[in-house]
DNA sequence: TAACCCATGTAACCTGTTACATGATTAA
DNA sequence: TTAATCATGTAACAGGTTACATGGGTTA
């Protein structure tokens, strides 16, 4: 239910057609919801049906024409109304949790080479969010409201990984100390 | 492709009917990867097409004859090779996000109302887990080895929680403060 | 009498993933 | 020449959610 939301908040921004839409979400909100090009072209087409977007055709020379999508009246109010309503916590889910729960089928090597990879992986990610707090984190109380709200989304992914981490770590001297 | 692995997981420890593992869902895996019936029923129909599992009729008096489901000696054998494959992380998925990136568009004691509505789910999931923590929790460098698995199952879920919480109360301080 | 438990399922729908398709332009 | 980029999409499938269906037994 979130992915369209998610499509009119950008569009809130400005106008964009669904390739760099597709393109830009890794750089706006995909790092909090990511979306294929596939999945972006199927929500647009619904967001149109329902009339919260309006697409206008812009043609091109030498390549393939775009269409401009840009949020409607009803598209704002639907999104507004959307960001009022209240938002359930999900449970944690992960894979690792089952392999782990299933963990005396195999040696306990193999449990202890899979949560440090999974070490490994959380601190990529880990750094990816750091790295994007930079611009914000010098002084977050100077923020605007705004600022504000975009670094607290940053800040969320940093403590789900340092969580993460964390876990693997204590997880891994538990089995092996 | 994990719910699959999570019932046969279950069936490990001894055969289960439909009905039973999705109410026993709860109390074993189901904190971990939690399904409905109807997942539990169509991915066991599916299992058995695989010879994953074996049933069994249970004939009763007075009440629904039960299918008992085994697992077979093949799908101990599915479970352990995919206990062995690497797990992928999964990123953070959270449609407060998404509300908290538009939450420009609405009051902002609107978003501190969500956050404080947030943080109390997350209060109420970090006690279940806690409690279910403790019968482990005296001395876990005593435990079995199996018995540290299912422990490091649920400390996963109290970092979990732990981390949830203290970016709801830290972003309500950047809020408000 | 009404509601809930036991025990099984079907059907429809939404979301997400993967693969495939087209056809021109540009850079290595 | 090969690959990548621009720009749009279709098709099929897997997984999860919600609603509906049946029908006897138990509890309030």
């Amino acid at each position: 239910m979130a992915l369209p939301y998610a499509i009119l908040a950008v569009l809130t921004q400005r106008p964009y057609s669904g390739y760099d839409l597709a393109k830009c979400f890794d750089s706006t909100v995909g790092f909090i919801w990511s979306a294929s090009h596939q999945q972006i072209y199927r929500e647009l087409t619904k967001l149109a049906a329902q009339h919260y977007v309006r697409s206008e055709p812009i043609p091109q020379e030498g390549r393939p024409n775009k269409k401009l999508y840009s949020i409607t009246a009803a598209g704002q109010a639907a999104l507004q109304a959307w960001v009022l309503e209240p938002s359930p916590a999900h449970p944690l889910r992960d894979e690792l949790l089952i392999k782990l729960f299933s963990g005396s089928l195999v040696p306990k090597d193999a449990i202890v080479t899979a949560l440090k990879q999974r070490y490994r992986q959380h601190r990529i990610s880990l750094e990816a969010y750091q790295t994007r707090a930079q611009r914000y984190s010098l002084n977050p109380v100077a923020l605007s409201d705004a600022e504000k709200l975009k670094y607290a989304t940053i800040r969320a992914g940093i403590h789900y990984e340092m969580a993460k981490l964390s876990w693997c770590e204590e997880t891994i001297r538990l089995l092996i100390g």
